[in-house]
DNA sequence: TCAATAAGTGCAACAGATAAACTTTTGAAG
DNA sequence: CTTCAAAAGTTTATCTGTTGCACTTATTGA
């Protein structure tokens, strides 16, 4: 699933350089914040965008110049999102399937870790979790890397780029957390997901890569 | 995917017994039947809730009340959909297992086969692959039947209705066309994906049911 | 310095969707 | 047959996300 980092975020893009460009983030950052800020205090469908912009003290047409749709206030995107998705796969430990790997790079996400620290995060989460446009649009964004996994698992993999299989593998991968969405253990049930496509991984490419 | 029959269509639900729920079937077919001649015409973006309106007599609150949103006007739900889909798995050819099943099943449908009579399907197959909005929305009904087919998986089976194996074949299952979109061998290639499903099920339940 | 470019503004409008109050059928019960 | 309640539909107005347009301001590179 997209994951946002709530609030002020330690930067971890390369330093803006002019001042043009850092007023512009500046300006980002500032209805991205607001919008969360609202939307956590008073829930997303509560909170209008003409108030988010008041709030953020710019006009509803600058809002749509940074986020192209309401939606996308909330799922600030991570540029790393899919290059930690990628090397999950390229550098796993010797012996994993892809499969595997894809599996534990899941369970290792904090949407269904579901423990550790109390942050903000907490909060983000269970407000996506109970808005459906918000579930909606965070999966497709998801979704977005569909051709990107696609093209590592064909080269992972020694099977031809086109092949069908690697577009399908990848899918369904990611769509994995949403297939099993409901259930009361999430890590045992994503888990078991991903048995079933690594099982027949395995059978069709006849190796355990 | 889901499919809609454009258009008058011979009648497969039981009778319409009142003349009250005659002529509102009536009202309903003239809306959904002036905006998918609209649509055709022109283009699902170019047309708007008011014109389709305009077109059918009746006022948009009205419409609204016949489909909830704009797009469930292409998408007119066909209640005999999940019958189908259940009864490919329970009906299945002794000998076939479950996801061959679906496979079969997901070939015969329509949109993917792509070949046959050249009706207005054709054109109506396009109009949603050609409005992200409607592939969209397609997608989102036809995955409302997880849940009825994940527990006629988990009976033909014999696992736990709970078991999260049932929910994650049955979710992959709808998403199996989607999952490859854009090959050029459609039929294939959704071959392929079931591949996947098919060995990787037969490995976890052992058998080959 | 000066034009080109990008960010931002204000305002108006559009399109999908909903609400409230009201009129007209229709089905059925007395 | 009358009467009555619910359903279907209308009117009108409004809300909300989103976009277009004309305009201002600030930054930048030449």
């Amino acid at each position: 699933m997209s994951a946002t980092t709530p609030g002020t975020s330690p930067d971890s893009a390369a330093a803006p350089v002019g001042r043009r460009e850092r007023k512009k983030a500046a300006t980002r950052r500032a209805i991205a914040d607001a919008a969360l800020r609202l939307f956590l205090e008073r829930g997303y469908d509560a909170v209008g965008i003409r108030e988010i912009a008041d709030a953020a003290d710019v006009s509803t047409t600058t809002l749509f110049k940074h986020f192209p749709v309401k939606e996308a206030l909330v799922f600030d995107e991570d540029a790393d999102q899919e290059r930690r998705l990628l090397d999950a796969v390229r550098n796993r430990p010797a012996g994993q399937s892809v499969p595997a790997a894809l599996r534990e790079h899941a369970l290792s996400s904090r949407l269904v870790a579901a423990g550790g620290g109390d942050d903000r995060f907490a909060a983000f989460a269970e407000l996506v979790a109970a808005t459906p446009a918000l579930r909606d649009y965070g999966q497709k964004m998801w979704l977005r890397h569909t051709g990107a996994l696609a093209e590592v698992i064909a080269e992972e993999s020694g099977l031809a780029a086109d092949d069908p299989a690697c577009r399908a593998l990848a899918h369904f991968a990611l769509e994995a957390p949403r297939a099993v969405h409901g259930h009361d253990n999430p890590r045992e049930a994503v888990a078991r997901a991903f048995d079933l496509l690594e099982q027949g991984w395995s059978a069709l490419t006849g190796r355990n890569i």
